[in-house]
DNA sequence: ATACAACTATTGCGAACACAATAATTGCGC
DNA sequence: GCGCAATTATTGTGTTCGCAATAGTTGTAT
């Protein structure tokens, strides 16, 4: 990924590696939480009241339903979410988060939001904005060729 | 990593949604020449002469050491690469291109860099400037900013 | 009411990765 | 020279993920 020769191809390199740096950064927050990126991905998407399903986890996160299943066991053995029966769908499992898991990621969330923005303070206000600009129309090409079945 | 609030983690948010659609995009490419992306990248760092150490693969990838002993084990498998001896150092190996490497890596940079160069499109030559530029910029910060120790 | 397709979640299995421990080699200090 | 830390590569182990197969449930058509 690193030796090709055309210019053309330069963002693709460069998204690839700041993906990589900011990975690399994410984990380390994490951690400090004893949570991973993907463990902290779905405390994001649940709430104490109504849950989600897994099922609705997996789409949101495009995890196989099956890594969500594991991932909220471990999840659950972290007594920080809890498996509760669907009232209207005896197939489905509704995840809550535990008062625990409420708090662990509320801080979790504080932390990485501090993070980032410290990680991208190197840009100011306008360079954002342009920069999300460019993200955004690259990423609706994306779809669009994805959709395509390219 | 959907429902965080702050607008300031946008570019955050897009570069890791782009990512994991290019990702999706390559592996497909990468997939008809039944190679994995890890795969692909150790042969695209790689020349039929002098090689590469696999703590030089490793160090530029920033996969651990033991990874790239295993895709270099698969990768000789299959009969695309070698380990030579390194002539200078009897630690360590380096790992060469067979001319049937050397065929399957020039064909699927092909494939792949035509790939990415109709998945970029959608940006005009204005804009993948100053896209480049951008995300150099924040590249840099971020190095700095693994570099300081946060 | 019954059969059947679609859906929800789980389990078994294998692939790919990181971390820790290990063996061999190198270079440095003394 | 000799010992010892650093380096190179490998192996063992555990984690995390996707895919395929499975069990149970639901909705629908007949």
């Amino acid at each position: 990924m690193q030796t090709e020769l055309s210019t053309t191809i330069l963002p693709y390199r460069m998204i690839h590696d700041l993906y990589v740096l900011l990975d690399d950064g994410d984990q380390r927050v994490f951690r400090a939480f004893d949570l991973s990126t993907s463990q902290y991905a779905v405390l994001v998407l649940l709430d104490n009241e109504q849950g989600k399903r897994l099922t609705d986890l997996s789409a949101q996160l495009l995890f196989d339903k099956s890594t969500i299943t594991r991932i909220v066991d471990r999840l659950e053995q972290s007594e920080l979410v809890r498996r509760i029966a669907d009232p209207d769908d005896r197939r489905a499992q509704r995840v809550v988060l535990t008062p625990t898991g409420a708090i662990r990621r509320a801080r979790a969330q504080a932390a990485h939001l501090e993070s980032v923005e410290q990680r991208l303070a190197v840009l100011d206000e306008l360079e954002h904005d342009q920069l999300v600009a460019l993200l955004a129309k690259l990423r609706v090409g994306l779809r669009v060729h994805l959709a395509d079945g390219g």
